[in-house]
DNA sequence: CGATAAATTGAGCCCAATCAAGGCAAGTGG
DNA sequence: CCACTTGCCTTGATTGGGCTCAATTTATCG
């Protein structure tokens, strides 16, 4: 986790954004678009841009956590694990999302950049201030929450109850509109998780994602160019596959 | 679902306090806690008491939702089904849990009374204009959110990673905290939720669920007095077997 | 190119699902 | 009071989907 830019986070005279925001590709979507220029100039003080490596972890599941942050891009996942090792992915992340856990100190899960991730960090302290002087960060804070408990019980459906050609095809079809949302009835994507880590997001073992990413291919719902690169010539016939409608 | 009371909700010159809320048992726990006197007059002013039978639908998945509502007494499953019938329950509340996804007019999810329950239910209208006035509503609705999601996540790990010995473990340690959270080392309850719904919140059968029950009784890791009422000697075993540290 | 990790494929097994039968308690009607 | 039904739970026998273990193949990278 190195520093990538340690620019001064002054504001600018003949402007009311910081410099740093205006450039940021998560100034309206992640939780800086409620904010008033001067509130963000006083987050963007405190905020430092840090680039992340894939696979490397950020927060470790019972951690405590001194810092918030927005992802700028790529992908992070959320994870819990188990004393014997066993491991479930609970959630995956995608810019321009907030990350961290409001009004908890100690962190219930692991963080860890599934691609390389550029994120935007603030300290703890500054957002909970902000939060009792912006009553629209909050606003948009509970709104990410609720959003995240919807996936997390759509997720539940899927790992409770549908087999692991669904599983497979519900996962493709996550990635396929989260990656790509603006696809017609076919679309073309590369996977942001290994095959080890998609098990782990489905409660499967890597070898029956392997084989049920095969079936599907044979079964001429996908197209697989090389491991990650995946094609789906019909995002509908997909959906039939992922026993959604 | 018939309305049990119907009096007066009108303020009383001689308490700051609305007398349907002062013998209220969701007083302090559920969301009322956070309002000012005249904003739980207004709040009381609009909310009928209800009293809904075990297995009865009160929001259908889909359905466009025209309340919401704290939990008084029982046990409210959250449950979300394939188009082929497959069910999975994503979420228990008890009472005095806030019922309903603020923000959002059509329910992802449907929600049945378990047990017999008494709810407090407010217009979604009235709720929402309180939010805008006082912040300290919408902190305590994220604040819920978020406990909500924690839940979620933690039993995403136990649907996509336990055993089915661990995963009826896990739900009986589940119970045994919410009903008798003043518990020692032993503690005893009855369970809110039949064996098919045990079996939809476990991802399993309800076969698989009564064998594991039986198998636990056999370990005496519990006792069984009758299908519902369950003896736990030593709750430290039973988390053992539920994999949780 | 060789080295190492990631992904695929195969063979055998096991845990939980399925299919089927029976027990138990509460309710119903003769 | 007893036969019958109904709902819920348990138990047994069998099947099968996904796991385990192992061998190859394919990608990645110095």
């Amino acid at each position: 986790m190195q520093i990538v830019s340690e620019q001064s986070r002054k504001d600018i005279h003949n402007s009311d954004i910081p410099v740093v925001c205006l450039a940021c590709e998560a100034r309206h979507g992640g939780v800086c678009g409620t904010l008033t220029p001067s509130q963000l100039t006083e987050l963007s003080r405190h905020s430092t841009r840090r680039r992340v490596d894939p696979g490397s972890e950020m927060v470790g599941q019972g951690e405590t956590t001194s810092n918030y942050a927005n992802i700028i891009r790529g992908v992070v996942k959320l994870s819990k694990m188990l004393s014997d090792g066993r491991q479930q992915i609970v959630g995956l992340q995608f810019a321009p999302d907030f990350m961290g856990r409001p009004f908890t100190r100690e962190s219930a899960l692991s963080a860890e950049a599934a691609t390389g991730i550029d994120i935007c960090a603030f300290p703890r302290a500054v957002v909970e201030r902000l939060v009792t002087e912006a009553p629209g960060l909050e606003h948009r804070l509970h709104e990410q929450a609720l959003k995240e408990l919807d996936e997390a019980r759509d997720w539940m459906l899927t790992l409770g109850r549908k087999t692991a050609q669904e599983k497979v095809a519900s996962f493709l079809y996550l990635i396929a509109t989260h990656i790509d949302p603006e696809h017609g009835t076919a679309t073309e994507f590369d996977l942001p998780l290994s095959r080890a880590d998609i098990a782990d997001y489905l409660g499967l073992t890597i070898e029956t994602v392997s084989r049920q990413v095969t079936k599907l291919r044979k079964d001429g719902v996908i197209r697989v160019e090389n491991s990650r690169r995946v094609i789906v010539p019909d995002i509908g016939r997909l959906m039939r596959f992922a026993g959604i409608d």
